[in-house]
DNA sequence: CTGAAAGCGCTAACAG
DNA sequence: CTGTTAGCGCTTTCAG
């Protein structure tokens, strides 16, 4: 079907010279004279050869492809976070194999044996939320194959990391909330073996605590990210007998969800109730109102998780670093009553 | 860095027998003793052998990889279409590398370079919105390698393609609004030198022909589907002396930009104007209205065009094969008046 | 029934 | 300065 590419033995059958060194002739190599590294490279040029990678890589043992594994393509947090990946791992020569779990621990092992099966050198993950058991990442610590864990991490004591300060986050939320008037201040989180659950959690309980506010389990939901999930959640807010006068949920997926849910109760926003969200989702300037959200630095996050890869490809049996980056609070209008402003 | 993985050797040293018997052993080879087939298995499965595509893509000049080239990462509608794209690929057991190219001319002659030095067997591409020139297209092809479009397409005597009924849909958008009361209706749409911006005006214009409206070009823009140009064409239109009463937009990213700069200036959707949208995006239903908006098969295309893509792997020489898809429009609130509901 | 050898494209050590 | 050879992992003749 596809054309046989050039090779080095056609360039050196042409030349009348060897494989050898027609392959010293592209590299440079002080053995070959200027004059025959000219010709080499002027044919090279010509017949237009690229050193074929399958060689290289049985070669080398190296594939130059990296695994990537995130919990879902749709998303604009995983894809920017990708972009990210994408632009260093290129700088090295390096490719990026995508593959999605959809938030299942199944397939987040599949993706990573058809992974392994297919010679990748290493994987940047994003823990998918169902995932409770973290053996099949120790195989690949096993295989002594590089691994790191961006936003949603696990096993920190044996993998690099690139996270966001959730706990600052989610405090400065509650702050926020607050500081607009709020005292019935809600959370609705995602699953909790997630790290992201737990830290931003922690911050919401310290922000309670610092603005003079008791925790109360009603106000404290859980969810499995999914709109429905979050709509449940909501109704359930919504239902108690004293409901919450503010609600942050665990991202931007969510608080769209709870968003339409409150709506359809003819509650207001922001009036009635306050909303910030996570992640801030393209749409964030889009719904009516505008969502508060909390930025992350997702193309940085990407650029960062590949940097850490690059310096376990490189160093054998470096330690891990971690790496925590910062967030930013931008106030739209679903935070902040309109007699306020 | 990587330990190296088990291979044919490492199992027939164990063994005591040679290379080439474990390799049959591996694949039933009817001159292999059954027994002997057995216990290679068996060793086989318990040190996790998995043959290393490396040495098979040498030998088989067959990478098994797919590279796909998409406008942008950040869109459900290509999320959607590459997911369709893998399950097809994982069928066929390839993999897919995605690359974007960020709707930029020279970043897709990049991306097709690149992954052809990566030696992947074809290419399944949206084409760019720069793309006017497909000289990087036929090189694909002279080389012999299987090339597929979907729903940006072009070269279309040559290459097979996916695309939708783009004709139909916007003309049944235009009916649609005409049935709402609507008679000065605009269309945004994207560069002339996509065909989906071609088609879509198409249809347009048949819509219109169709209600006994008459084309005014002044209800015709084009912008090139970055939020803020779609901005600048919606200025445009209710700058108009007459401005119109509906306005669809070649995607539903424009049509958000749209209603952004709608809802600025105080004029009521749906009452005042009508709104549809071009290829669902998750939000439209986040919206306030929520976005009335041509659904397309995403996943189906992506489906489709892998398939389209394995039929060229299989079949040299298959003449182009093109598949239309149907779309169908969702009525929600941005296209209906309250009065009439 | 099984093994040896060649070759896919390339680099590197070893000879000239 | 240049060529020969071995070997990365695998399949496939060709010999036994």
């Amino acid at each position: 079907m596809v054309k046989r590419r050039i090779s080095l033995k056609d360039i050196a059958r042409e030349l009348g010279v060897s494989i050898s060194t027609v392959s010293r002739g592209l590299r440079d190599h002080p053995d070959i004279s200027g004059e025959l590294i000219v010709r080499i490279k002027e044919l090279a040029r010509l017949r237009r050869y690229t050193p074929n990678p399958m060689a290289m890589g049985l070669l080398k043992q190296r594939t130059r492809m990296i695994g990537v594994i995130i919990p879902d393509l749709l998303t604009h947090f995983f894809s920017s976070v990708i972009s990210g990946i994408e632009e260093v791992a290129k700088e090295h020569g390096y490719f990026v194999i995508i593959s999605s779990s959809n938030e299942s621990y199944q397939k987040e092992c599949e993706n990573i044996e058809n992974l392994m099966k297919a010679r990748v050198e290493g994987f940047i993950v994003c823990v998918s939320q169902e995932t409770r058991d973290y053996s099949h990442f120790e195989q690949i610590i096993d295989a002594e194959m590089p691994l790191v864990f961006f936003d949603r991490v696990c096993l920190k004591d044996k993998v690099p990391t690139v996270t966001v300060d959730n706990f600052t986050a989610s405090r400065l939320i509650t702050h926020h909330f607050h500081e607009n008037g709020a005292r019935r201040i809600a959370y609705i989180s995602g699953p909790e073996q997630l790290s992201i659950s737990e830290e931003r959690k922690a911050g919401y309980l310290s922000g309670l605590r610092e603005c003079g506010l008791k925790f109360r389990p009603e106000y404290f939901e859980e969810c499995d990210l999914s709109p429905s999930s979050a709509t449940m959640a909501t109704q359930r807010l919504l239902g108690l007998g004293s409901p919450p006068d503010a609600i942050f949920g665990i991202n931007d997926t969510v608080v769209f969800a709870v968003m339409k849910e409150i709506r359809k109760s003819g509650i207001a926003i922001p009036d009635d109730i306050l909303l910030v969200g996570f992640t801030d989702e393209f749409h964030a300037t889009v719904v009516e109102p505008t969502l508060t959200s909390v930025i992350h630095p997702t193309h940085e996050m990407g650029q960062v998780a590949a940097g850490l890869f690059f310096e376990l490809v490189e160093n054998v049996g470096i330690r891990p670093r971690s790496v925590q980056l910062e967030t930013s609070l931008v106030v739209r209008n679903s935070s902040v009553k309109k007699s306020k402003t």
